[in-house]
DNA sequence: ACAGTCGCTGAAAGCGCTTTCAGTATACCG
DNA sequence: CGGTATACTGAAAGCGCTTTCAGCGACTGT
């Protein structure tokens, strides 16, 4: 497993100054053909290109960014990285940052979730040009400071903190869920239906926290509180709840996970209790991630467009980074989406 | 969705210029407060420490990293990410990267597949201290090109170029297709295996698609060229592979997608011609993505140590580039789980 | 009492680029 | 033919940090 260790010894870069002594130019030429902010003989355009491929220079990316004072890139602040929500949603974000020419610089929660508050922030001000905020990492009071420093930000699945007009986009949980809970009461006269709702403080699980207890009220249909229950938008926090449920023995003819793969786990945990899916118990999800189909019984749930969520939160960012401006809320349609598991043939 | 855009007016940032001034100190002595370089008088650390607080100060990335002359970076250089074998590959990385204290930079190929050559690489030797190469996204002769100049690299899931000692980090793939297929042929006396192989040039795929031949011979089954296909390590592809191979009518009675997320599709495929999985026929991938043990029938598969591979990888990456030495290659063990598709009970 | 140390500090040189600014040579206009 | 724009180029001044270098006073040890 460890042969033999290999060793390295660098090799001085190329800078300007060499390409413009190889060349016989000065740097400022040098600057100007690699840039082409200013004319330049084509006989010397094909001088400094050429000693540019010689030396194979590559250009000291900061001392650019200390130059022209950007960065060309953007901070993506995600929390710890554990479901497939997050394939569709860094694809979205890849796609508009390289449309965009930006780089990427990615920074995660620590998974304890106390977050290293040095002096050297990783994603701070001065080392992107503008942040996009997919997590409850970032506390309201940093997020209203970085505004009103006028740092582009813009948020994700989550909404500005008070007193800021920090863009944001979201889904439009309550629409979903009002959906997806009215096929269960009226398709399949479910009225039993327990919540495993998502991990205190996320906004999404917030919404359709409220949503679900809206469309009870709106049916009549009292809130029993031995019906919710947490688990943290993960497939063992499902599975967890699920356990618990059954274990209280409380009648329920319906479960409606946070997200899908809350929903995976609860199934896991029903079918391991021996129960029926959807016959004895509905489940539904919320999300629609690529394992939803996949699951058994595939799952009916609310299709989230993540992938354009992300992306179109991106293209804010770049846009309130190049002109200064963009829209202050995108609120993204949702879709019921029914397959099996809700009792639908 | 658009409502009111929302504008911004960027606030002049504050630098260790301001500070020192505000301190009354001279900026060498901000920065040694800063970085703890060098002894400083208590009262004067705390006069300076406050002016940092009051002006919100944070140093600008790139002027220190020209000071310095290293970013604390290390690029990602990914393939489209487009499967959940991201999920941990990122996980692992992410973690070996915070342990590290640096940061991350990300970089994905285009979707279509032609490479950005520009002067202004995104990633290269000047931007990033190091580079994890996963993807065959950069061809051999760069990868040699920076190995010569002693650049820190090293490759996640595809080996060295002939004549490079690029450190880098694999699954054992050949015994995990071993145990798979000797699984499938002697528990299960099936010898019809289709295989479901990966894009051209993957070369877990190529491993793969190798050790599925040597088995075969080992055991003396001839190789019907009926039972290869391409797919693209997609669910897609799978999807597409398994469609053809029925709509061919070829005999068979396993197959083996060189991944899970084949798999899923192959299952997908099979269930809608009314093929009874384990019964008619087996399936069986390779990875164990979370998705696995979720599909239907759950899938027999070998488990790769996905986020292992990625730490790793990324920790030899950091000791390359902090020590200049790393292990020429990490070969990490897999292991065959079994589960119901295969038809185990 | 004097050289040698040590704690602490500021001036200044650089890191590798971009971008004015100034300048020369050539073209063009009336 | 004088004047003015135009193509092209180099010198030099930063961008915001780190890091030598040198210096000053206060201690130490002999």
């Amino acid at each position: 497993m460890h042969p033999e260790p290999v060793a390295t010894r660098r090799v001085q870069r190329a800078t300007i100054t060499d390409v413009a002594r190889l060349a016989g130019v000065s740097i400022s030429t040098v600057s100007r053909v690699l840039n082409e902010t200013a004319p330049v003989a084509d006989e010397t355009i094909e001088r400094v290109r050429h000693a540019v491929d010689i030396l194979n220079f590559t250009p000291h990316a900061a001392a650019r960014m200390l130059a022209v004072r950007k960065t060309d890139t953007i901070g993506l602040l995600l929390p710890e990285i554990g479901s497939s929500f997050f394939v569709p949603t860094l694809r979205g974000i890849e796609a508009a940052v390289r449309e965009a020419g930006l780089d990427l610089l990615i920074f995660t929660g620590t998974p304890g979730g106390q977050r290293r508050r040095e002096w050297r922030q990783p994603l701070g001000e001065h080392n992107t040009d503008g942040l996009l905020v997919f997590s409850d990492l970032l506390e309201a009071r940093e997020l209203t400071l970085l505004f009103q420093h006028g740092f582009p930000v813009v948020l994700l699945h989550r909404s500005a903190p008070v007193g800021t007009q920090i863009p944001s986009v979201r889904f439009d949980n309550r629409s979903g869920v009002r959906k997806l809970l009215e096929h269960l009461i009226r398709e399949h006269g479910r009225r039993r239906i327990a919540f495993v709702r998502g991990p205190e403080g996320n906004e999404d699980s917030f919404a359709r926290e409220s949503a679900y207890r809206e469309v009870l009220e709106a049916h009549e249909i009292p809130l029993d509180p031995a019906l919710l229950m947490e688990n943290g938008f993960t497939e063992q926090g499902g599975e967890a709840a699920v356990q618990r449920l059954l274990a209280n023995n409380v009648a329920c003819d319906a479960i409606f996970t946070g997200d899908d793969e809350a929903a995976a786990g609860a199934l896991l945990a029903l079918r391991r209790a021996g129960k029926r899916v959807p016959e004895e118990i509905a489940v539904v999800g919320f999300d629609d991630v690529p394992l939803s189909r996949h699951l058994n019984p595939p799952l009916t749930t609310v299709r989230a467009p993540i992938e354009t969520a992300s992306y179109l939160a991106a293209r804010q960012l770049v846009r309130l980074i190049r002109n200064d401006t963009a829209d202050a809320v995108t609120l993204l349609p949702v879709e019921l989406v029914v397959r099996q598991s809700c009792g639908c043939p």
